[in-house]
DNA sequence: GCGTTGTTTCGATATTGTTGGAAATGTGAA
DNA sequence: TTCACATTTCCAACAATATCGAAACAACGC
């Protein structure tokens, strides 16, 4: 990963409604939820959310499948997964020992 | 963690200058590195640094020593775990066996 | 086809974040 | 005390983002 993509991917959970709409997609995985379920969920105006999905699509933290004429988003787990990684790399310089162990 | 906190961290980490600035103390975990180190390692300008240092400081993900003239700054592992936790809650409605297990 | 429903794009506005020079603050050394 | 150095605050210009109504687009049932 490099850092442009974790600055897309934080920046993209960085925001209230869109950090909601992907602890929701996490807590559905790996079935996913269509965008008008989310909607009416966290109470978002149509628009705003497809705003705000659109960005976490980007940030490859969601993916999107039709279905007829829902379209199914799903949290990515492998996308988050790999921004975690790049958040904590070359802990303590290779020696994560350093830091609390039962923390790592 | 609350959420607002999480959108705190997550902005904090989500803008190039901050996140080169937390990776690079996280690498340099747990002895940290001192104000003016950091600015020279990252060509950052003094105003522009103490200003990205703040935030990273407000959103819980680093913390600040003085030491005589200079001031120390280290990667606060503790807050990077909370995010994590954060954001991976409830995975899967509680069943994160339904996820692939080697990721998590 | 035609109306209905789900979703996205467009557009205009309001809000917030970033940047770095100049100046101020704080600390230690001479 | 005076100087030098490290860091922060202040400020103003600039850039990026959030919001949501109206309209457009897409897919299904009749």
């Amino acid at each position: 990963m490099k850092t442009n993509d974790a600055v897309t991917a934080l920046a993209a959970l960085a925001q209230e409604s869109r950090l909601a709409v992907f602890r929701l997609l996490v807590r559905n995985a790996p079935d996913g939820l269509t965008a008008g379920v989310i909607g009416e969920q966290l109470a978002l105006p149509a628009p705003t959310l497809s705003f705000h999905l659109k960005a976490l699509a980007l940030a490859g933290l969601v993916t999107t499948a039709q279905e007829g004429r829902y379209v199914r988003y799903r949290a990515e787990m492998a996308g988050i997964n790999a921004l975690i990684g790049f958040l904590t790399d070359d802990c303590c310089g290779g020696r994560p020992g350093l830091c609390s162990p039962k923390d790592w």
